[in-house]
DNA sequence: TGACAATGAATGAACGTTCATTCATTATAA
DNA sequence: TTATAATGAATGAACGTTCATTCATTGTCA
């Protein structure tokens, strides 16, 4: 079942990465050490230089795989029947996936930290555009996006579907109640009237 | 013109603060040191310890202006005779008012702060529901609401609105093309398409 | 097989630097 | 003179990074 030295290795560094997202989401890039890192992940500090070369390529490294994750998404979007459900996927993976809101935390930290480390900027910009390409496509392909009363290009709708759901994630760090999970619930509904508004599917309206 | 000795002390408060926003817009709260603040203001760094108690504390004085700025806004917003027209003018101040893309990295890092400080998360979650209040009431008073095709509450309206900005704001940190206005133009268009599609007024909806 | 050599993953104390904060001192104004 | 404003060198804690050292594992040879 294990181990061969390249596993080994791979291991390590996910390990490492899993331990760094953890830390990064609880107190932010520049708060978070190197020694919070090595504890969380139960080895020494020197250890995480074997497996990166500074701090820096550390973080990019999980940029790195958030776009995988982003491309995963894609890909899932892309199988679903319906341009609805499509979104759904989108919208689900993009704000409740595994953990509960430390990726909010975390994405509004790349942005933040995006703004002035342009490699990282370059990155997200890219990871932007391959998800815009990918909705822009799914939209155009889409039956239903014809249907809706509104007068946007696929593009166009895009833009406003992005910016919808990347802004309900940024409000998502404020969230401290009781209940999170009620807040998203009510975030995925008003995004739904928003999708049946301009992609109305031929078959019945009344669901309301 | 000048200097009550309590009027000073705001002169030198303002001052200081001005010089931070530089300073954390540019490079992040935690990057930004009180040596860099104060060159900035062009003061010695023991000065700003007169007038406030501690880094931190600059960073809720900051965040007092930006409520402060947003309150500003709202007053406007309900000066304007139409519905659109009020939120044309809540979308261009929360994006555009005074510096480029300065006050859009400064926001972002307010959330990412926000997202470990739970004393700012209150401050923010309050700025937030005072704003969203308002929108909510502006839509419930006003006719144009009432003859959008869609199928929410005002609230509903209000919250989508408001991601929507967010999301918005969020991206344009990612911008360092040769045109940022151009990018925010066409964020005001599809801002715009949506305002019509929600509360499309009664008059010519010829405006293509 | 058993004795020895080589490897390199892993450790964590130590280093140099940076930074928020303090405070003794100096300038200014009343 | 006295009170207040302002300075910036000094302080000490915290941080990223390094590296001499340990030691379990693997390879080699008789």
């Amino acid at each position: 079942m294990s181990s061969s030295p390249l596993d080994n290795t791979i291991d390590r560094r996910t390990q490492i990465l899993r331990a760094a997202m953890v830390c990064f989401a609880k107190q932010g890039f520049h708060q978070a050490t190197m020694h919070d890192i090595s504890a969380e992940a139960g080895i020494s500090v020197g250890l995480i230089y074997r497996y990166f070369e500074n701090k820096e390529s550390v973080i990019s490294a999980m940029a790195d795989e958030h776009k995988a994750e982003v491309n995963q998404w894609l890909e899932r979007a892309r199988q679903a029947p319906t341009l609805v459900e499509a979104l759904e996927v989108l919208f689900t993976s993009h704000c409740c996936e595994s953990s509960p809101q430390v990726l909010s935390a975390f994405v509004v930290d790349l942005f933040a930290e995006a703004s002035r480390n342009p490699r990282l900027a370059d990155l997200l910009r890219d990871v932007s555009k391959t998800a815009m390409d990918g909705v822009t496509d799914l939209i155009a392909r889409s039956p239903e996006a014809r249907n809706g009363v509104h007068d946007m290009e696929p593009r166009e709708l895009a833009e406003l579907l992005f910016a919808l759901n990347d802004g309900m994630l940024m409000r998502d760090v404020l969230i401290s109640n009781p209940e999170p999970a009620e807040i998203r619930e009510r975030q995925l509904h008003i995004a739904r009237l928003l999708w049946r508004l301009l992609f109305a599917s031929t078959a019945e309206p009344a669901l309301t």
